[in-house]
DNA sequence: TGACATGCATAAGGGATGCCTATGCGCCGC
DNA sequence: GCGGCGCATAGGCATCCCTTATGCATGTCA
């Protein structure tokens, strides 16, 4: 069956004949005869009684005709919702985060996006760790990523800035204090399971100062650890942005400063919509350090 | 865009790789690739991403692939409609007749159908004059029809027998007696509007016997026209079968006999359906006198 | 009643389409 | 670095579809 010989029957219902339906279609004649009889003859059963009077409904026809306009409807609603996604007029953007950012950079792009687009949606899925994030991408399942960066990575990948990370206990300090690595090293540590992406990075910064971190406690979450870090448990790494205001004070920065790269990452080739996402989030005013300003000497996990 | 294309985007969806789908298709690779560029061309998007790990939906293809299954299903639905047509396991059956036929003879004929198919459907259409049902037929309205005998018909007619005259009045006589022509020529007439198919009746008997008739009342119904006779207005023609029970004392035969042939008749290519409900009324047991058993010198009208 | 007009079916030719084989390209793994 | 894998591309060829030309049946008009 060809979608063709069902827009030929549906013109020749609709002209109430052959050569009628042949005119309005710019086609000439034989060819609706051909491919109407093609049709009947594919499908068993005759679907047009051709008589003087123009061309009537067989039983069959009266049945075939309205699923046939079904199937148009639905032939030129998937050619209007391709058209709406590449106008970027509809359609959703699969943006894909790991929780420790989701919580910190994104909500403000979400708000500001839905206020800008209001008939697209924005999805987010935040992910544990960046390997899920990654894997995730590559599936296929989203459309634009933020978090650490890739490596490698077959699509366009964009900075966005450096978030610093803090070491926080139970004890208070004034602003802009610095956390000494010796005494980091002798410290008690509120670490994170293996599953949680931050887990990585305290891995790293460690091995950036050279000590291995004695746990006393693991979480999977950083909210947790924070509250654990200001109960006394121990002390914990966090992303800056994701340390409630209140306990500020309790923040200190980790030596010259540790910082971790973010990036907004997309498929090879990102849609207009994920494009448009892309462009919002590099122009906003994110709470990040640019590279340029990052202090001399800073880790970077 | 073609079904083809379709078909093969899902397939390929499904399989998760060109070559995959190709296998399953008994198509090659080099095909698929054709008729999903093509089609991607046509649309103006990418919907499906090329990667190592198999292709993976494009925002564009995620909105395109439920429609293009929504396509294929209305395809399906098409064809499993016609099929259930065409093996006569569904469908409806377009019966028309004329009103005063309605009455009479479909009704055992419709209760028996009901019970012999129970999944398929009689519609009944009835009209006020043969030419209205003749016409309702020819543009394709109906699958069969019982009525009288069109002139000329294309399609296959099948007699049913014939249904007797008889003429109405306010006394009351003996079974089996035989009103004078004479007497009708003289006596006050209540006769039917023009779009009454009975009025052509009367007319030709009129014709038959030499004479006009005499209007005092004229109606659309039959069953009025009934009462007003036998109310002692004028007298009337009707079917036999349409004169209740507890007047047929009223009603005497029309000279030697009047008759109207009832013939079903049906359009060129009848469905499986027609043919059995056309089957079923010839068989039945109507109340209708066959050709042979028609009086000497029987009047037809 | 015979010539014409109308409407669909059929036949044959030409052009476009789609599938095939063969090959190229990029990437991965050994 | 070499073969394997997967998709894209090119060229040959069969098929399909549209076209023109014609046939057939019917209705119309002179």
């Amino acid at each position: 069956m060809q979608l063709r010989q069902l827009e030929y029957f549906l013109a020749v219902w609709e002209a109430g004949s052959f050569s009628g339906a042949a005119a309005r279609l710019y086609v000439t004649q034989p060819s609706l005869s051909q491919q109407i009889g093609a049709l009947e003859k594919e499908l068993g059963a005759i679907l047009l009684e051709r008589g003087r009077q123009g061309v009537t409904l067989t039983p069959a026809g009266r049945v075939f005709l309205p699923r046939a306009q079904d199937v148009i409807r639905a032939v030129q609603d998937s050619q209007d919702a391709v058209r709406e996604v590449v106008e970027g007029r509809h359609g959703d953007v699969h943006v894909l985060t790991v929780r420790s950012v989701a919580s910190g950079i994104l909500p403000p792009s979400a708000a500001r996006w839905h206020s800008t687009y209001p008939s697209t949606v924005l999805r987010l899925h935040d992910y544990s760790h960046r390997r899920d994030l990654e894997e995730a991408m590559r599936s296929g399942q989203g459309d634009i990523a933020v978090g650490p960066r890739p490596d490698p990575w077959e699509g366009p990948v964009i900075s966005l800035g450096y978030e610093e990370m803090v070491v926080t206990g139970s004890a208070e300090y004034p602003a802009g204090t610095a956390a000494d690595p010796a005494e980091l090293a002798a410290a008690d540590w509120v670490l994170y399971e293996q599953e949680q992406g931050m887990s990585e990075v305290v891995d790293r910064l460690a091995g950036h100062l050279g000590f291995t971190p004695r746990a006393v406690a693991r979480t999977g979450q950083v909210s947790a650890a924070l509250l654990f870090a200001v109960e006394g448990i121990g002390v914990t790494v966090t992303p800056e942005n994701a340390v409630p205001l209140r306990w500020s004070r309790h923040a200190r920065r980790i030596g010259p400063g540790c910082f971790r790269e973010l990036v907004v990452f997309s498929r090879k080739l990102p849609s207009q919509l994920a494009e448009r996402y892309r462009d919002m989030l590099t122009t906003l005013e994110l709470p990040l350090t640019a590279e340029r300003d990052l202090p001399e000497g800073a880790l970077r996990v």
